[in-house]
DNA sequence: TAATTTAAAATTGTCGACAATTGAACATTT
DNA sequence: AAATGTTCAATTGTCGACAATTTTAAATTA
């Protein structure tokens, strides 16, 4: 069995993904409700998949629940709060690296190159959808890559953050960061890795 | 409006507290499959109710979900993670008593004192089953004094941290730890809160 | 006009039914 | 006997319908 079992994309993941989505493009704003039907007709689903999706992202913080009231976007934190999730996610993802080193292959060494390599195409062509998306993808591949239970965790924190997203000045600064990242973590440079993760959750 | 929102039990959250209850009873163990139907019947509504719940708690990390074959309970994390989850929840905890000192007011002493003697008695009363309990919602109440937004994250590694929980020794230990967190809260001494904390989650 | 009450529309909550999937017991083949 | 295939029961996934609740708009009253 492997460690990191393959997922299955449910009905409820992929509205998930594409909510969170939609949320980090800026498309649905803080404190914006949201209805079920909207969605249900949107994926030509019923309301029920779709209530599951909005359950489990109100269970991981993006969305507020209201009982009877449906849901909306949370709001962003404030300035401490987002000192906190910062200090948490590095603790986290640092965590999750050093852990996952003993099972890390070169098949992932591989994947996390092409993660990569995306993501410098993404910052040459200035694209901000495709830079959050791939770098959200990245950090989360070595968290699941660990285990599975701390993804909720990091994703709960993590996707807050992104709530209201500071745009990027610098589009390249991003890429960089990332290839320390990896760089560091080829090298299976727990030290190294530390530093670059410090660096670019900020 | 009030800053903490008195929250309205939905069936969901009572069939959550439900599992959360028998599991940290230890009624459910590890990796136990947890059938819909079985909770449908016993509390009497339809599977749909019960499948929100199994969903939040999945989310939650308590229960562990795969696609077309429901959930089961969750393993217990090991020494490293567990270490992880402690210094997450102390450093989460901390900074919600520290937020929410502005807004604390006398009728919130009076709650979280309430909460100390039953404590004292389950203590005394050497009832496991109530002390963690009361533990946990003295711990809770703190924390969604804070902000909503933090007890689902909070909530998240403090109950994976009790699935399979070591049995107290020393049950007047546990209500003395709670004493002087209360007491150094009810002092606004921030200082005494951290040190007090610390000496409780380990 | 402003405040209150009433009616309706919109939205969420719950249910039972059936489809899809899985797991287990049994039968078949090599 | 071991491996493979097949059937069937148990379980989860999805749907549409209706009940309960909330929100909105209109009507009524002061």
């Amino acid at each position: 069995m492997p460690l990191v079992e393959e997922p299955i994309l449910t009905m409820r993941d992929q509205i998930c993904d594409a909510i969170r989505g939609e949320i980090i493009a800026g498309k649905l704003t803080q404190n914006q409700p949201i209805r079920e039907q909207t969605f249900a007709s949107r994926f030509g689903v019923s309301r029920n998949s779709v209530r599951d999706a909005f359950l489990q992202l109100s269970q991981e913080g993006i969305l507020v629940y209201s009982p009877n009231r449906g849901v909306r976007v949370s709001s962003a934190p404030n300035k401490k709060d987002s000192d906190l999730f910062r200090r948490l996610r590095i603790e986290l993802e640092i965590h999750c690296i050093e852990r996952s080193f003993k099972h890390w292959v070169d098949e992932d060494d591989r994947k996390i190159k092409q993660l990569l390599e995306t993501l410098k195409l993404a910052c040459k062509q200035k694209d901000l959808k495709k830079i959050t998306e791939t770098d959200l993808a990245m950090h989360r591949f070595w968290v699941r890559k660990a285990s599975a239970e701390f993804e909720s965790i990091w994703l709960s924190i993590t996707i807050r953050m992104m709530i209201a997203y500071s745009r990027l000045e610098n589009y390249m600064q991003c890429y960089k960061e990332h290839e320390a990242i990896v760089e560091a973590i080829s090298k299976r440079d727990l030290f190294a890795v530390k530093k670059a993760i410090k660096q670019n959750i900020k």
